[in-house]
DNA sequence: CCATTAAACACCC
DNA sequence: GGGTGTTTAATGG
């Protein structure tokens, strides 16, 4: 079985497809290697896929005016992404970049505009992923705005591990700690610091360009 | 004050 | 050579 029939397969969308549908996704989507750094497009493109992580870890960020660069949210293995700018017709309103070495799947626009208009299993599934990427953004702006940096690591870890979002993310994230850093909108010495503490606490172990997360619950409920 | 960060540094995988 | 761990000086609440 090929690494896409592999990541469909297992994917909870297809559950509810018909055997016509599924075959047609099957059909359509195809796969791509993208390589550590690159970028998978950029704000402002049109959008005309919906954008699958069969294995690897990606990233959405912006640039400001003044040239600071932001990460808003990591996409981890077994996530599907981009269906908010596929279903409002607009372009990409971020960048997407890999954060390591990736296997990407692209299913076309039309494709996914077809499921949309026929298949209520498959709009469930969106409406759920949808409502579970707005729990999750309520949440950054909650740790963001209450909770002290240590908690906030912590959080940003545990969101990669999001059974919803991303259903296939190993336990060892192959991630740099600049990367951690820019998902928590902090600096590397601090989130090298709150790594530390992390640790300490039994809740991961650092490795080298990578962090082993021991107990994911844990880090949701992180205190000080 | 105290915490955080940018910049610069020396390891080392 | 990029990632990591640490120090130092500057900044801001």
């Amino acid at each position: 079985m090929s690494k896409l029939a592999k990541l469909l397969a297992e994917a909870t969308w297809t559950r509810g497809l018909t055997p016509e549908q599924r075959a047609r996704v099957e059909r359509d989507t195809f796969t791509r290697f993208v390589p550590k750094g690159a970028y998978i497009f950029h704000q402002g493109d049109r959008v005309d896929y919906w954008l699958g992580v069969i294995d690897g870890l990606c990233k959405m960020t912006k640039t400001g005016a003044d040239g600071r660069v932001t990460t808003f949210v990591g996409i981890a293995s077994g996530a599907w992404a981009g269906e908010g700018s596929l279903i409002r017709g607009r372009s990409r309103q971020y960048d997407g970049v890999t954060l390591r070495d990736s296997e990407l799947a692209f299913l076309p626009r039309e494709t996914f505009m077809l499921l949309l208009d026929s298949n209520l299993a498959f709009n469930r599934f969106i409406i759920s992923q949808l409502n579970e990427r707005l729990a999750q953004f309520i949440e950054l702006a909650e740790f963001d705005r209450l909770r002290e940096p240590d908690a906030r690591v912590a959080h940003a870890l545990a969101s990669l591990f999001n059974p919803v979002l991303s259903p296939g993310t190993e336990s060892v994230l192959e991630i740099s700690q600049e990367e951690v850093a820019n998902l928590a909108g902090l600096s590397r010495q601090r989130v090298n610091q709150a790594l530390s503490l992390l640790q300490e606490r039994g809740l991961l172990r650092i490795g080298h360009v990578g962090i082993k997360i021991l107990d994911v619950e844990g880090l949701l409920r992180f205190e000080l």
